[in-house]
DNA sequence: TGATATACCTTGACAGACGATGTATGTCGT
DNA sequence: ACGACATACATCGTCTGTCAAGGTATATCA
């Protein structure tokens, strides 16, 4: 019943910034990392994250540039501003805090009285 | 950045089959118990808490009946159906797949190449 | 009398995800 | 030469879940 939507609903922001920032990257290869490090199961899919990259790019954690391939198609590159930076190692210990609670929430482990 | 809603949503249903999953249970003290597991840092606001509820009970996952409160206001009681424990029991295992990926796609663990 | 707690409910708006669709370049097989 | 496929980016319109705002009703306590 859970779908990839509704799971990955408020983390795409962060997976994108996560996959920034070792490096600057772009859209297609985001995407399949995306497939590959969860073997196919999970996906950002196309539409989702290029809406995405107008959305934090209109926020300042993320900047953008054309990469000058000789041969093949153009790529749009991305770069992780400090603001970027800063978000993502925010999001990151929110998602400890609140992955913890939905631990408990959804009742993973039988809490004592 | 991230607020209650994008954290929550997609889980708002499993929460809440926890919550009956140990006992028929109504809408007021449901809301209260996840604040109150949260330390108050969650919550499932109540329009969406009844919306969820018309959902799951056209699901057919939970059935709901007036309870017979002599005095005070009236009480709507939600079960979990035999279809309700099952898909509880699903989405329990789902998020522990999900959220072990969610944890590798932000980076919470380095992974050898 | 009115404030507070308990308890339920609906409407309308918003925001994020995505299917469908389109563009363009380059490679490989036949 | 032609079509299939992979790479790569982009937008439009729809769907769905969340929630602020508003409402109803009962009981208790100051």
């Amino acid at each position: 019943m859970l779908n990839s939507s509704d799971v990955l609903r408020g983390y795409t922001d962060t997976i994108i910034l996560a996959q920034l920032a070792h490096g600057d990257s772009y859209g297609y290869v985001i995407s399949r990392n995306v497939q590959n490090i969860t073997g196919g199961v999970l996906s950002l899919k196309e539409a989702t994250l290029y809406t995405t990259f107008r959305r934090l790019e209109s926020a300042g954690v993320i900047e953008s540039y054309w990469g000058d391939e000789q041969g093949g198609a153009r790529r749009r590159y991305y770069h992780l501003t400090d603001e970027g930076h800063r978000l993502y190692e925010e999001n990151k210990r929110d998602w400890l805090t609140y992955s913890a609670m939905i631990n408990q929430l959804i009742g993973m482990e039988e809490q004592e009285s």
